[in-house]
DNA sequence: AGAACAATAT
DNA sequence: GATATTGTTC
């Protein structure tokens, strides 16, 4: 039994909507994975060179409004009658306010016409910050370099709007980074290696060819949907409050 | 048809 | 250099 497919971990059919708020909280990333509130998200110097306005002081009091809000969005989300599993914006949008952000995967409903001049915007490019990248090496290197293809990533990582050319482009490069890891038996990370030097490579993915012939695993991801944070162009962005969910997958070993 | 992958474009 | 897009193959 258990032949289930790993695509199921939607939550809520049963509306729970604790069970939402339950699976949030237990996604939350440990205190020492977070900026302290007191310190910037952009480092100063960083800020400086790229010229970013400095970021409003967040005070406790801002991060339970926050805490509040996302609660009941994840409440509402579960009670109301359709079972729409979208939470919040993946896309957050436009510097100054751009609200309504479209609707992350599924529907582009498109077309036509209006061409003229292009009030279409596209969508931004994706910024592989390091959450992400964590994210991103911990379904790998759970799935074993052999059962990592680009949709299979994209479903365990459970990022809203995040899209499997997202990852299959991220993925080939990640390979190509291992690759000469590898073949570079002894020396760390080249400082030109940014992202991919900010999450050690498993040795999962360097030795043994982990054995997941099929869909055995049963795990219970607890993967709170994470919004994806993204600028336009050559502009950084804000960044709410990043309370992404901790990949909880266990590893672990054992199977076989 | 759709997914993975490698090559190429922005 | 980082991502996106395209082209080819499975």
């Amino acid at each position: 039994m258990g032949e289930e497919a790993l695509d199921d971990y939607d939550l809520g059919c049963g509306g729970g909507d604790e069970e939402r708020v339950m699976e949030w909280e237990m996604g939350l990333p440990g205190a020492d994975e977070l900026t302290p509130l007191s310190q910037p998200l952009v480092p100063p110097g960083l800020a400086a060179a790229f010229r970013i306005p400095p970021e409003p002081g967040r005070t406790l009091l801002d991060v339970h409004r926050a805490s509040a809000a996302t609660v009941s969005r994840l409440r509402r989300a579960g009670s109301s009658s359709s079972s729409a599993v979208s939470s919040f914006p993946a896309w957050s949008g436009g510097a100054g306010g751009g609200g309504a952000a479209a609707s992350a995967r599924g529907m582009m409903d498109e077309a036509d016409s209006s061409v003229g001049g292009g009030s279409n915007s596209k969508r931004p490019r994706l910024v592989w910050t390091p959450q992400l990248h964590k994210r991103f090496v911990d379904v790998v290197a759970h799935l074993g370099i052999k059962n990592a293809v680009p949709k299979m990533i994209m479903q365990l990582m459970n990022v809203e709007g995040l899209t499997r050319e997202n990852v299959a482009s991220h993925l080939q490069k990640y390979r190509l980074y291992v690759k000469r890891m590898q073949g570079l038996s002894n020396e760390g990370p080249s400082p030109s290696d940014h992202i991919f030097a900010s999450t050690p490579v498993p040795h999962s993915l360097v030795h043994e060819p982990q054995q997941v012939p099929a869909p055995y695993y049963h795990h219970h991801v607890a993967a709170a949907p994470m919004g994806i944070i993204s600028g336009h162009g050559h502009q950084y962005h804000q960044n709410g409050y990043g309370a992404y969910p901790q990949a909880a997958y266990h590893h672990g070993h054992a199977d076989k």
